[in-house]
DNA sequence: AAGAAATTTTTCCAATAGGAAAATGTTGGC
DNA sequence: GCCAACATTTTCCTATTGGAAAAATTTCTT
């Protein structure tokens, strides 16, 4: 096709070889720390010389089996190493503000009232909030991060989309309990806004990122 | 030792392989339990349909950057990947109550309707009750569990005795979060009923043993 | 039942991972 | 400066990854 394709990387390209050597530094800067040269990390993770000079550089993606022998070599879990960013699922959804009584967790379509936020580091996650109709929302994709989550219907009729299977209505009353791994989102059914209560499993279920100083 | 050691595969190639196979059961199983097709997870990923075919089947071991775009596309995160970590409740489920339909779990003063029982190993164990008034009821002692609990008042207006603290009262649409290690007890403040919303964590929330598998 | 639509697997091939060994740097001692 | 010992990078090569598209399979319609 377009011979001069060569430089018009695409943006996927580029954000792989930006976390390449993201990665590669990450490897290095835990190998020094640990006072290890490559060929002593070689022995210890099972990998080629060459491949962690590579990997290092940021010229090299190890593939996964690689990967965890090089995270065993390091002493550190394979969470430390894709790591930087935690797990982030939908960035920009998550913006928490103290007022009044509640925190406000904005999203495009939703603002939930954050019910303790006040409590750190909670099992669980209330949330309220009120739903408009669904044609006055507009949806790119649905909504989806680890964890459990239920769904209980305070006032008005509620309809839930869970992706891969039909949609559901609520009425007054109904709750649901669902993997909100799955992408998910609600609306209110008919023209009259509803309000519900939401509750999910704790956020940062593995920890990956320790953010909390004091 | 031995310098033909053609046919010798070593425990690493065996490990690998292994944990490839394994590391494509989660793939799948995560995949189906949110509904999406390998279609569907291509798009999110950015992985090609035949790359995720294989790699659900054993037959290929991701590179790193193919792996992290994967557990975005799957809405996990990566450490959620490389191990499957035991336990979790059937991955994809959705249930749903409607009003009147429970089961129930009757305690000497209260009768608790659980509210989604067909659920197994749930995180969150969600109930709704109604609360006779104090003086119609008698405790030896508080009830206490391991976890975390959270409380909303529904209709009329409950007392809560928390173990070492004042009583507080809570009226219509109040909710509260506390540690349910500490002793705890509810009431419908008054001569009225009244009706609540409970949500405790799981109750053996301790150790979510490891690779309970082989 | 047959055909259509959707989903998964295969096939084929270009691009890249990854190892062995040679080449290149780097740091010492004399 | 020259020479060793060690550390890292390059080279060269084979095995594997990963994508596009075709083939096979399953699921849905009529």
């Amino acid at each position: 096709m377009s011979p001069n394709s060569q430089r018009a990387l695409s943006a996927d390209a580029l954000d792989a070889e930006e976390s390449r050597t993201a990665l590669g530094r990450r490897v290095k800067e835990l190998r020094e720390s640990r006072g290890l040269t490559i060929q002593a990390l070689s022995d210890r993770s099972g990998l080629a010389i060459s491949t962690i000079s590579k990997v290092e550089r940021g010229l090299m993606a190890p593939t996964y089996d690689r990967f965890s022998g090089l995270a065993r070599g390091l002493g550190v879990d394979v969470s430390e190493l894709f790591s930087a960013r935690g797990g982030r699922f939908e960035p920009g959804t998550c913006a928490v503000a103290r007022m009044g009584e509640f925190g406000y967790l904005e999203t495009e379509n939703y603002t939930y009232e954050m019910l303790h936020p006040d409590v750190r580091d909670k099992g669980m996650v209330p949330m309220m909030g009120t739903l408009k109709p669904l044609q006055q929302m507009h949806f790119d994709r649905m909504v989806s991060h680890p964890g459990e989550e239920f769904l209980m219907v305070l006032s008005g009729r509620v309809i839930v989309q869970l992706e891969g299977r039909d949609d559901v209505t609520l009425n007054e009353g109904d709750t649901m309990y669902f993997d909100s791994g799955r992408g998910h989102l609600y609306a209110a059914a008919g023209e009259e806004p509803a309000r519900i209560l939401v509750v999910c499993t704790k956020l940062g279920e593995g920890r990956p990122d320790p953010d909390a100083e004091t």
